[in-house]
DNA sequence: GTCGTTTTCTTGACTTGTTCAAGAAGAGAC
DNA sequence: GTCTCTTCTTGAACAAGTCAAGAAAACGAC
């Protein structure tokens, strides 16, 4: 897909949210489409490098309302800062390499609506399961998503 | 358990890990014990009620310690602070009120070592699953540790 | 096209949770 | 008791994210 095609989708996929149409939006979800697993600081880059310059706020502002309409998805390893994807609706799961920080989609192996059912709900109405898998990443894949941690002592 | 017999039991626990026996670190085992999901600020605050005062970077300090010797757990669902807890070893799950904090404990419904088998690994060892459930709580419980949100805009 | 309303973006300061660094105090071995 | 190593205190710093007010842009109505 060409950078235009994308922006094209995104338009659409915003349109389709009844959302407007700005540059800061398309260009976010343009670059999340690029650069799955990122975190804030690399889709502000991301951003500035396609579209040129554009606040910090705004793309902050752009991520909450996105996430808040259901077109991008959130997610938060614990020690990591948070981290957006386009892909959503799935509810899949996330590999992460507590050293490395690379990260992995995967499906759950129990099926679509995956580990909804605990044995005892204590209470609570669960409609969304959030599973992060640990460990140690064996060989790395191009296809991956990586990101290096900024500091030796980062909780990776 | 009286207050004494927890303190013992901490002293023990630390022992059994080969670490020092400290004021801030059996206070800390001891206020985790009676706060189950406690954050960071309420230690803080569990503790100088309890023993006196004590520095937040002394309880930063034994939190960081006491999880890297595995004694307690470190917690961290989306949009919220660290939370710590000393149930560990069994890599019980979750559940999380979206909109008002609470959480609880629960084992999950695959068994002793759940969803660790991804369908996928992707090249990645998996040797730990974070499963956070998430949803609103229907019947509030007096065993379950509410965290009522500071702000309205809390990401619950 | 352009006008007006509503929403969004920019600018810049601020909060919060957490970490860093240096020296003082405490724990445990002898 | 003394010595050594680890841990705690103090205080500053940092990073991610939020708040607030005004400027600018989107888009429906004309």
């Amino acid at each position: 897909m060409t950078r235009d095609q994308a922006a094209d989708d995104a338009e659409q996929r915003l349109r389709a949210a009844g959302l407007r149409v700005t540059r800061p939006r398309t260009a976010v979800l343009t670059a999340l489409r690029e650069h799955p697993h990122a975190d804030t600081d690399a889709i502000i880059g991301a951003v500035r490098t396609a579209y040129g310059p554009v606040s910090h706020q705004a793309v902050y502002d752009v991520l909450r309302v996105l996430t808040d309409t259901g077109l991008v998805r959130r997610i938060q390893p614990t020690g990591s800062v948070a981290r957006y994807e386009v892909r959503v609706g799935d509810n899949h799961h996330h590999v992460v390499c507590r050293r490395c920080g690379t990260i992995a989609d995967v499906d759950c192996a129990v099926g679509d609506t995956p580990c909804l059912t605990a044995s005892d709900d204590q209470g609570f109405e669960i409609d969304e399961a959030e599973v992060v898998l640990l460990g140690p990443v064996l060989q790395l894949q191009h296809h991956l998503t990586h990101h290096p941690p900024r500091k030796e002592s980062h909780a990776w």
